[in-house]
DNA sequence: GCCATGCGAAACGCTACCGTCTCGCATGGC
DNA sequence: GCCATGCGAGACGGTAGCGTTTCGCATGGC
């Protein structure tokens, strides 16, 4: 009975499960190639052996499709540690996201900061979806860990957090790939030393 | 003599240095208010009121206009220091570069950042004229304080540049401005106790 | 087997911009 | 004053994608 709340059983042909995945590949394949300006219905179209009409069936439009695209290829997931190391649990998410955003998924990324800047729902969605999440933990347990006594005298809280993640994100801007985790894993060691009382 | 060397003296009306800036300013204007994308030919000649036939007499097209029109609003110079401490020469250059860059040139940057994965002759504008340089500087910089000894024990130059200098850029990623002076510095200052000895 | 609905294909009219071209006037060196 | 050249305006045919619509076939719940 549950189900059947505001759910009216459907009738005729049900949607092309196969279709759905066809446009969805499409789209983030483009979204990586091209970026998102290039991202067209046509386009998606062409690339997925689908018709126009099935995609406008779907979706509203180009955003709402990349947005789809884009989260149905990247892991969500918040993976966060609470050891009593703040230190350590930096570490942890730092790399851990930047595992979550290797390969093409982080050149998808970079497409839709870009592509933010055309579509309102776009920079909204990655926000809501991606940034916020990380920046409001990142906040509380750089704050919580200076109330620990875990950070060195007088360092600002906002200026170690741009220290400790801004090597992550830096190379998209340079149409760069993610960091090596060995790479990443000596920025934010330097990074640490200065920041984190051990 | 010099002069007359390949310099064939024009006859007719002169080129309309009025209509030069103006076009120059209006694609700027068109960069950094929507991105190298929407920077179009029709935009720009509408915008600074020139027809579009005087636009394609001198330049290329979208890519060449964009990077005229670019250069010709960012300071080039290197400003670069050589005083006796690499980390005061480094705390100089970036803070340095952020006030080139910073308010409306900092998003026009953005955008040919952006703009270079569409158009090779922007990306390698930019790389040439502006990240080169720099990125050798900072490479030759860092060496030569490694070998004087001014680097703590086991400091990879390659994560310490990029620690450095990835707070500089990395705002621009999300259609943020270059940071503040007094937060740049604060990072700079926190990343350069990692770095450097005192 | 009925038939509501999904599907791919493709045509529609529309908009924006491309790069070229032609026009008639403006300008300034000679 | 001559006249080569620059200028703004805008027409031109072309390309690309928009979002909608129509078509005839496919599918699967009932």
């Amino acid at each position: 009975m549950a189900e059947t709340f505001e759910s009216t059983k459907p009738r005729g042909r049900p949607r092309s499960e196969q279709s759905r995945e066809a446009i969805l590949i499409a789209a983030l394949k483009i979204l990586v190639r091209d970026g998102y300006q290039k991202l067209t219905i046509e386009g998606v179209a062409r690339e997925a052996g689908t018709g126009k009409s099935t995609i406008y069936r779907w979706w509203d439009g180009r955003s709402d499709l990349a947005i789809d695209a884009f989260f149905s290829a990247v892991d969500e997931t918040l993976d966060l540690q609470d050891t009593g190391s703040a230190e350590a649990d930096f570490r942890a998410q730092i790399l851990g996201m930047a595992n979550q955003l290797r390969g093409p998924t982080g050149r998808a990324f970079a497409a839709m900061l870009a592509g933010g800047r055309d579509s309102p729902a776009v920079a909204s969605a990655v926000r809501k979806r991606w940034l916020d999440p990380r920046r409001d933990w990142a906040r509380r347990r750089i704050a919580w860990a200076a109330k620990a006594g875990q950070l060195h005298e007088g360092v600002e809280p906002r200026a170690a957090l741009a220290l400790l993640y801004s090597p992550l994100y830096s190379p998209l801007l340079f149409g760069n790939d993610i960091p090596a985790q060995k790479d990443l894993a000596a920025c934010v060691d330097l990074a640490a030393q200065a920041i984190f009382r051990r």
